[in-house]
DNA sequence: CAGTTCCGGAACTGAGTAGTTGCGGAACTG
DNA sequence: CAGTTCCGCAACTACTCAGTTCCGGAACTG
């Protein structure tokens, strides 16, 4: 990336590329890919194009360096909530300012599922920058609750720690129904709970 | 849709439209919905663009055609295994048949994930033609297993008819890893059956 | 048959936009 | 300063593709 900076000129206003990649985010939750054009990307940040494509290749190329920079530090294993029970840690993980980092993750989720099937490299980077993260906050939550014996060790703690995420991202793309608390406490209470106090068939 | 049909002229041969359709499901299976071109689709079907656009006004009205067109018959209610336990049941939905099937349908849902952030109703057909018959079919497994006293009511239905559909289409989406047996397996044993085995918290 | 509508095919129009180039000016180096 | 590279801005090129139109021919109606 660096791209052998030269030793004599101006030098590149490195504070330009995160306002352009988070302009590129605010563009991408606002609209959708497809819609997604660097002129509004451009304008959004007020920069020019060519500020654009002399430090990304393409547009896909800015697309990724901006998903790669989405901000997840609340997912952080040390600032996840540790209140004593899972129940409890679980839901003080949707206090509003959560929920807020949840939506907007999933209108980026929603916008960028374009790329997902053209480029294979746009799965990879959300799922690292996306969805990894959160899989691993509720692995975290979850094999927390197990060590402290507030539950058996599960057949399955991957699958386990998968649910809420993908089950919200399904509900968000495919249902356009809203991801609130209501449907959380379903998830906690109908499916993980109770998969968790009996791991055995 | 009749479009009040003239009493004089050459009839409308409507064995295009199924093989348009056809086409076009074929497309969107192999490419995605941005790759998906009229002309591709025309010359898939054999058929001229005029043909087409004599059918459907845009683009995304044959989409949307060929996608309520899917065929899942396969998810029929009367179709579906009855073998005594529930388990079984569910695996018995995972014959090759049926995972040819399953995939088919995983294919089309991520092709269409780029229509979904733009035109609300895709969502809609999406979510008609191919997310709910899953759902229901995992609800009617699971309410006739309840029925005969294999489990007891769970307290969320909905929310576990969804698991295996929902953790499906994410496993494919995001994560682009296989849908194959060992991954249902881990879900049935690992989230549904304990989940139905202990409803209560 | 005369008139109509269908068919596949090909040519055309028009819009949108990715990516490029050049301008005037600012910032940096030696 | 002289030369370089940055900046925002605007004009420009190149391309794809949705949707339209017309052609020669086939199928239908009265």
């Amino acid at each position: 990336m660096p791209d052998t900076p030269p030793a004599v000129g101006r030098k590149r206003d490195h504070s330009r590329d995160s306002d352009i990649l988070r302009a590129t985010l605010d563009v991408l939750v606002e609209t959708s890919y497809a819609d997604l054009t660097i002129e509004k990307v451009a304008t959004r940040a007020g920069a020019g194009r060519g500020a654009i494509y002399r430090r990304w290749t393409s547009k896909d190329d800015l697309i990724l360096a901006a998903i790669a920079c989405t901000d997840r530090s609340d997912l952080d294993s040390d600032r996840l909530p540790d209140t004593g029970t899972l129940r409890t840690d679980l839901f003080a993980m949707l206090d509003p300012d959560w929920l807020g980092g949840t939506e907007r993750r999933l209108r980026i989720l929603t916008s960028i599922t374009a790329m997902l099937s053209r480029t294979p490299d746009a799965a990879t980077a959300v799922t690292r920058a996306i969805v990894d993260p959160s899989v691993a906050a509720y692995r975290h939550l979850i094999q927390r609750a197990v060590n402290r014996r507030e539950f058996p060790m599960p057949a399955d703690l991957d699958a386990l720690a998968q649910v809420i995420p993908s089950m919200a991202a399904h509900r968000a793309l495919f249902l356009q129904q809203p991801v609130d608390l209501a449907f959380f406490a379903s998830l906690i209470d109908g499916i993980l709970l109770p998969a968790l106090a009996n791991p055995k068939t």
